[in-house]
DNA sequence: CTAGGGTTAG
């Protein structure tokens, strides 16, 4: 009596269990809700305890034990495969889905308004071009749920969106007895998604016209509108809106107004947003993260990653993967290292957002070799990986390496080259001095690839053929393009015409970057020192004359070192580091000895007409020399030396820095804004040819 | 047992 009692009070107590397990999405509630029916399994369980199981593990994503839980069913119903369904579709997996569909249709089992939409979202995300979503229509119009149900037309709109049937799409819209807002939701949240931000705006409009109230997903997809068209304005005007509706207090349209401003170049508003958010998640952490590392404040998007660790976040693959681009950006080998130690802790390493960003990051900070453990480790790479790894080999000017690996991905067949990679290669080509390698990709890059050249390409090409003393060659390339020549591709014709003392040209490139770029000093700088390398110091003089009176002041140069959790900055004759004396006694003791080996300074970009001397003492207090002399007193023997430069290296610090890694035995890695520099006994990993 | 949402990689 009181056994039979247990037992038939056991199933709902299963469903209990399971309904816990579920909404926990726990593993060990799961497993323990298991047991429950593990206990109950015998020949004469009702039925619907494994519709229950079959529900439990679809949800938990098991879909083995989904799939044999289904199969043990000894009479399946409706409930069972629609259970079945729907876990498999929200988990991504379309073809299981779609198979026991099939399957219970073979049964003779009708879907039901429960079954269909499940259905439908597999369809959505089932290979392109399959006919899964139309069959799955017109079964829905035969079994009489469409178009009345307002449930099974909207899963059927979604998927015609979702899978590029937009004609269809819009039909059915227009033909819906009943649009409520989650079919208005379907246009707005699929037009956001394929690139059609106006229209997203289009259709909210046309919801309220309609009379409809909008919810936190119309709310969102606004948002997400607002930020990929860049429309401030509206954004702003809405954020008004939603916060009178008390939509704000839904985590994630106060996620998505962080994003948005976010993209709209205002990370200062973000974070008033996300300072006021009562509830945040790793989603908002990651997105004030992302907001700063877009706007340029690496430093506030690392704070706000340690804060979101002190806050008791685990470090998931969204915030591990952008908080790596972030350190990419600045010389974060170190913190790099880190991040890939947190990766690993997390066991997120094997991610390939994660693994991508880890071979952009190492690649980007000089540490190839790194880049290429993480690289051959992956089981699958993706474009943005080949394209990190390249762009890693690239960066050093090791332009054998990145065709190797181009060719690799090529014959890997994994992904196909986009304009990204074109890029990549022929950057590769023209660092490492392949000119002709890189000059026949550019001209077969349409043909081979299916790749139109962009103007990045043009920009390439010129940068390749102007490194190999070629101006005029690009020139004539510049005036055949098809677009208009962007600011990088004169800089790049200016700074090549610099390189080889091609004055008049150089003056072309020049004044078409004044129209193009005013404000910019470094172009005002580069045609004045090429004037005056050529002598011409009265043009040279002229031009720094009409900076001034423009009012372009001239970037000061700056060199950093990072040691023992410091960072230190040096500018061109600093004298106010508390290690200053040292440091000159150093460089002096350096002069000496790089004078016995052969080295003489080069001074010819000095502009004003000083004696020999005093130029030369004033290039021994170039930021990086005195970056350089802080490290070697520092940092212990068989540690490379890393030196970050906001701008480019000059003449003289290039030929000192081989020198002074032979005579000291030291590797020494300096980043410039351009590229790397890798020093090692008298020799540069660019081979002079930069 | 049911549709619709937010964050990531050059």
């Amino acid at each position: 009596m009181r056994a039979g009692a247990a037992m038939s009070a056991d199933p709902q107590l299963l469903a209990a269990a399971v309904e816990a397990a579920i909404a926990s999405r726990s593993p060990r509630l799961g497993r323990a809700a298991h047991a429950r029916a593990l206990r109950l399994l015998s020949p004469g369980i009702p039925p619907f305890i494994c519709a229950h199981l079959v529900n439990l593990y679809s949800k938990l994503d098991l879909p083995a034990a989904a799939a044999s839980a289904l199969v043990s069913d000894p009479s399946p119903t409706v409930v069972s495969f629609t259970a079945f369904i729907s876990g498999a579709a929200q988990h991504a997996r379309p073809l299981p889905a779609l198979s026991a569909f099939a399957a219970m249709l073979r049964l003779g089992l009708r879907p039901n308004d429960f079954t269909f939409p499940s259905a439908f979202k597999a369809a959505a995300s089932a290979p392109t071009r399959s006919a899964a979503g139309p069959q799955i229509h017109a079964l829905a119009i035969r079994f009489g749920y469409l178009p009345a149900d307002a449930f099974v037309s909207c899963a059927a709109l979604d998927m015609y969106f979702k899978t590029g049937r937009l004609g269809l799409a819009r039909r059915l819209f227009e033909e819906m007895p009943n649009r409520n807002v989650v079919a208005w939701n379907a246009v707005m949240t699929n037009a956001v998604l394929d690139g059609r931000p106006l229209e997203t705006v289009q259709a909210y409009f046309g919801l309220r016209e309609a009379g409809g109230m909008p919810n936190v997903v119309s709310v969102c997809a606004f948002f997400n509108a607002c930020a990929g068209a860049m429309l401030l304005l509206p954004g702003a005007q809405f954020h008004g809106f939603v916060v009178k509706c008390g939509f704000d207090m839904d985590v994630s349209v106060s996620n998505a107004m962080v994003d948005f401003y976010g993209k709209c170049r205002c990370a200062e508003k973000a974070k008033m947003v996300f300072d006021v958010m009562r509830v945040r998640n790793s989603v908002s952490w990651c997105s004030m993260v992302v907001a700063y590392a877009q706007n340029g404040a690496e430093e506030d998007a690392f704070a706000v990653y340690l804060g979101a660790r002190r806050a008791g976040e685990e470090p998931t693959d969204f915030m591990v993967s952008s908080v790596l681009t972030t350190c990419a950006g600045l010389l974060g080998l170190d913190l790099g290292r880190a991040l890939h130690a947190v990766a690993v802790r997390s066991c997120i390493e094997a991610n390939i957002f994660v693994a991508s960003a880890l071979v952009d990051m190492y690649g980007k900070c000089g540490g190839v070799e790194d880049a290429q453990h993480v690289f051959f480790d992956m089981p699958r790479r993706n474009l943005v990986t080949w394209n990190a790894m390249i762009g890693g080999h690239a960066n050093i000017g090791d332009a054998i390496n990145a065709l190797a690996v181009f060719s690799d991905m090529i014959a890997s067949g994994e992904t196909a080259p986009n304009y990204i990679t074109l890029v990549n290669v022929i950057t590769a080509c023209s660092r490492g001095g392949l000119t002709k390698e890189g000059y026949e990709l550019f001209e077969t890059m349409k043909e081979r690839f299916g790749i139109q050249p962009r103007t990045e390409h043009y920009a390439c090409v010129v940068d390749l053929l102007g490194r190999a003393g070629m101006e005029e060659r690009a020139y004539e390339i510049i005036q055949r393009m098809p677009m208009r020549p962007s600011i990088s591709l004169w800089g790049a014709l200016l700074g090549a015409c610099k390189m080889h003392g091609k004055t008049e040209l150089g003056r072309i490139a020049a004044e078409k970057l004044f129209e193009l770029d005013p404000q910019d000093s470094g172009n005002h700088v580069l045609l004045s020192n090429m004037l005056a390398s050529a002598g011409r110091w009265a043009e040279a003089t002229y031009v720094r004359k009409e900076m001034k009176d423009v009012g372009i002041k001239k970037d000061p140069g700056c060199s950093w070192i990072t040691w023992k959790n410091g960072v230190h900055v040096f500018h061109a004759k600093d004298t106010k580091h508390e290690m200053n004396s040292e440091i000159r006694a150093l460089l002096a003791k350096l002069k000496k000895q790089m004078q016995a080996s052969g080295y003489m300074p080069d001074t010819q970009y000095s502009l004003y007409d000083l004696e020999e001397e005093e130029k030369e003492s004033e290039v021994f207090q170039h930021s990086e020399k005195l970056a350089l002399a802080y490290g070697l007193i520092h940092i212990p023997p068989g540690v490379p030396i890393r030196i970050t430069k906001n701008l480019r290296i000059c003449v003289d610090c290039h030929r000192a820095f081989k020198f002074i890694s032979g005579i000291v035995d030291r590797e020494i890695i300096v980043r410039d804004n351009n590229r790397f520099h890798h020093f090692k006994q008298y020799e540069c990993s660019c081979k002079d040819y930069w």
